[in-house]
DNA sequence: TATTTAATTTAGCTTTGCCTAAAAATAGTT
DNA sequence: AACTATTTTTAGGCAAAGCTAAATTAAATA
């Protein structure tokens, strides 16, 4: 249930999150991939995973989290994502700066700092990727949550899912601009004198109309 | 200038702190004291860091740090102070929990990171402990500053240097209660309704008192 | 089904950083 | 100065975690 060093948090933490979506046991070569390296390292580490009761392996068929090894792989997970918070809503970090700092930041095991850190920031329910964080019991929600378009930083790609004002005329206005529901986008840059944002291939959206989408926030 | 692994770090800043203060190299036997490690190991490492060009090393006489390698230990210092002040001021900690926790996050080595939480605290020129926090320019202030006494958390020692208040009805009420310039006592335990300190050997000490002692913290 | 291809594991090597035990050098004592 | 005691270094081992290359197993194709 603890005790892991930093490499084996980080294969349990990757079978967790290659198990998630694909269906059945995680192979050897995805999970080397995945941690950038070699098949056989990979192999050898699923035999000490599984000796220490974390993994199921099969020899040749793949690997997949016990009880105990997911439950350890939330915590890396919730430590991971606690920590991008902080580097992004405290710091002022972006987006994409953060992860390999928090990558480092995740292998510090201690409850007290975790749950004060977690305090701190106010219990936040999900990473500035809109990933939700594990919760102290390993519990978590699985939703992520929409969020106005105005409050994504320059980097953030995400999805529009609804909009604040649906009057004709806005939807109008939208429609013009090669807005619709359902596609994707990029924010390249902020502006910061007038909030706009230019967005890739779509030109400048003014904040007018960043306020008045809701968005899903895209990994 | 940048580059050494957790372990050398480890033995970089032992042989700063170790040097300040005592004059002349430091011995290998010191040195492995003070990082609960046998001999043989620290002398290892020694001849490490003397290729690296981070230490000077003459067999059997002990060993010095180098400009650049006084260089590496001040980030570590600095790294780790600003933790502890993080930790202290932003997350609640006592003093007395931060030290191990600090030990781990000052090897997270990341320019953008530690400038921007220096950044968030404000730029603080000592931690709470009263240690000077090294400049990114590897500069540093070598004095302790002075406290107002009811600032003290509980475990904390500290030296009485100065009053606020230096009327004679304080200063003989001071007398009367065996307070005296230059004695060092420790706070046990601080009372949130009234502001109250007890201290060792001292029974209770009222705000009013506290808020008029300057005194400076002990490591 | 037999054979080829691809994935997985095993075997054996490397580095880092620690250890113990033995050898070497310094320091202290008579 | 010689001998003893202490300190420091060297030598040789061990564990973790990575690697390459070879062997094995499973999957795919003819």
């Amino acid at each position: 249930m603890q005790g892991a060093s930093s490499s084996r948090e980080d294969y349990l933490k990757a079978l967790y999150v290659l198990s998630t979506g694909a269906e059945g046991p995680v192979t050897t070569t995805a999970l080397a991939e995945h941690l950038s390296m070699r098949p056989a390292s990979a192999s050898g580490m699923m035999k000490q995973l599984a000796e220490a009761g974390w993994v199921e392996h099969e020899a040749y068929r793949g690997a997949s989290l016990t009880p105990s090894g997911e439950r350890i792989a939330l915590d890396v997970i919730r430590r991971h994502r606690l920590w991008e918070f902080f580097l992004v809503e405290r710091l002022g970090f972006a987006w994409d700066q953060v992860h390999e700092l928090a990558e480092r930041l995740e292998h510090i095991e201690d409850a007290e700092l975790i749950n004060r850190l977690d305090d701190y920031l106010g219990c936040p329910d999900f990473d500035p990727h809109g990933d939700p964080i594990p919760r102290a019991d390993g519990t978590v929600v699985d939703a992520r949550p929409l969020q106005v378009a105005s409050e994504l930083r320059p980097g953030a790609r995400a999805v529009i899912k609804g909009v604040v004002d649906s009057s004709d005329v806005f939807l109008r206005h939208l429609d013009a601009l090669g807005i619709r529901l359902g596609i994707e986008f990029k924010v390249v840059e902020r502006h910061e004198f007038d909030g706009s944002a230019r967005v890739e291939g779509h030109g400048i959206w003014t904040l007018g109309v960043l306020e008045n989408l809701l968005v899903v926030i895209q990994p």
